[in-house]
DNA sequence: TATGAATGAGCTTTCATTCAT
DNA sequence: GATGAATGAAAGCTCATTCAT
């Protein structure tokens, strides 16, 4: 679990020469420190000290780095958004419609599976944005993201003839997102008492009943 | 908004004469203030004192009758879950069956639409839950105790025949707690960009069309 | 070791009647618990509503007998120097000279044998009184108690022809005094693994020798 | 008497320059404020804010350093007991039997004399040693080692036929150090009254006499 | 008289932040 | 650039003390 320098790079690569590839590195393992911890403990529980260390650093290259906590935080938030959009986009450009949008369900519920740690520090961002304006915009961008993307499908979907067309598109969006981001969070609260493959299975079938044409 | 220790009392009533009756009303202000103070600013940038004075008592009492901080937050949010139960089960045991669940969701998505605040308070409990083992215990009564309730009503559906029999009735009942809860934070988290009503609707169709025979 | 209210009466005896027997013994029993909690804890670390609790009363009752923490431990100091000095009396009256000596060096290590706790808080007051002003002053009379009797034996030993003249009185009280205070404490602090008896047979013998004409 | 970080430097001494030094340094004076101000007011009436600033540095260094002040207060247990064993040996290596042992009990007294505000330190943090578990190891330790170096010399005395062989040497170890204690306990009470010289001439002439072969 | 509710000051402890090396 | 020493504010917690009943 503890992050390690080297450990990350490829077997062969020669540690990175420049000062800005050191500094990139160094950088990506605090930021990784920082996603474990925060899934661990929380943004409010977790200390500087504690991300330079668990990182293979010294306990001031945080606050060197990046000055307050605050904007650790955000850079951790926006970390965190910016691979899951990248991930998202790569894998939903090629099906449009109906059939993205359940690969789309489907992708948000397999990524959380694939990385827990991930998933509870995201949420915990979620839950901590309700009452922390600078961590909403951050958050925001991922809403944004989640929901533009859906609302795509979903009246790509309409056009097809596919997608029942008295939907109310951008309520029926948030539905969506929320439902999602709920069943990770119900699970992650109790991953032994559920199985996330079941209820990735049901709500792929509520879905496509609720949606169908 | 700030609780007034004399507020509460119905006009013309005296302020409460036994010791016992002044420490009860105590702790039910010093419960009432940190719903309130949890919804604002979250469970780590409260201070005890802060809760004493909102709720217009002096700053040492919450320490004195909790002992400590997480023992005031764990009452805090069994007071809630408690008061929902309550609230939830008034509703609820005159209409099993799909009418009575889509009357539960329905109260669920009202009750927070009626009182922000506390829906607010146990969104943020909810996701701290996920990294406080002391509250994980509290949150999981009030998962229990809500998908119990949608497990018997939606056994009692598919026993009428008014709901699809081939339901995984376990999971069904999570992703429905999970898609209102869900839903609801996402209200909270923009409450001016969406319309709870509009949510409302939106998901007791997609509840119809998904649970339908 | 809990102290008890009624446990004090003799069998047969009625509980008293009169404010001020009942005061009295709810007196006695508030010092007998501070003395029990100082020796366990030191005067720092007991609360005064522990004392109240302790001697089978409400928590508020020593602030109410005492006002002040400072006057309980004063209280305490006094009681236990007053029945200290009290006893002492009684044992010492009868045998002046060497005899006498030996007898009070005696009555001293065997007061605390008998009484350990007494002996601990006695000592625990004495360390603290280096820091305290306020419980020098106590402190300072049962020295002088302790002192003067030793010299006025010692006097008498001289007059007698039995302990040797050439002593400087004053100093050799202040010694044996210092001896036996040291020893309980020595003993307090390791009673497993030291044996008060052969400590005692020891001191004895010393004294003898070093006083021997 | 207040601790000056550079005071202790010679006259042309540049600061330190490592980060090691400086934190040894100020280790130093941390413990040295705190070895006064326990002297002067206990362990429990003084405050880390106090032994920080004391020392001429910040108020949060101390628990910064120490972690909690009970590691404090046992560092300063620790330093004192082992200047203390430092300095004893050095005295002592020369002179076994009873000239070493007389030697060992003057050294005693002349250090208490030579430097008070330790002597007082250290008597306080015996008597709390009666109820703090946790001081009792460190002071165990001195204890063993004072009454180890007694026996010692007890012995080596006998072997040369100048101290009587009667004796009970573990005991009589015991009793001298808590003479020792005792005493010095007893001039710190009351410096004014008692001459130092004096106990020590009384104590030593007694010494001589009760160990006489 | 006796109880225990309530106050608020003071402490330990934590840690973001600054700064010397 | 990187380290870790040092600062000082903030907060939880304790409890002597006051006061209403």
């Amino acid at each position: 679990m503890n992050a390690d320098r080297e450990s990350e790079l490829a077997p062969g690569t020669r540690a990175p020469r420049t000062q800005g590839e050191r500094r990139a590195q160094a950088e990506r393992s605090l930021l990784d420190a920082a996603v474990q911890l925060i899934a661990e403990r929380g943004i409010e529980r977790f200390t500087l000290a504690e991300v330079g260390l668990r990182a293979g650093y010294s306990s001031g290259l945080p606050a060197h780095y990046f000055g307050r906590k605050d904007a650790l935080v955000a850079a951790v938030a926006r970390t965190i958004t910016e691979r899951f959009g990248d991930d998202l986009e790569r894998h939903l450009v090629l099906k449009p419609g109906l059939d993205g949008l359940l690969a789309t369900a489907a992708f948000y519920l397999d990524s959380a599976a694939a990385d827990p740690q991930t998933a509870r520090a995201l949420s915990v961002l979620l839950g901590e944005s309700l009452h922390r304006p600078d961590l909403l915009a951050e958050i925001a961008r991922i809403n944004r993201l989640g929901t533009a993307e859906l609302e795509r499908q979903l009246a790509y979907g309409i056009e097809q003839g596919r997608i029942r067309a008295d939907l109310d598109v951008p309520s029926e969006a948030v539905l969506i997102l929320a439902g999602l981001r709920g069943t990770i969070a119900q699970w992650l609260a109790d991953p032994e008492g559920l199985r996330i493959e079941a209820l990735r299975d049901a709500f792929l079938a509520n879905l496509r009943r609720s949606l169908a044409a």
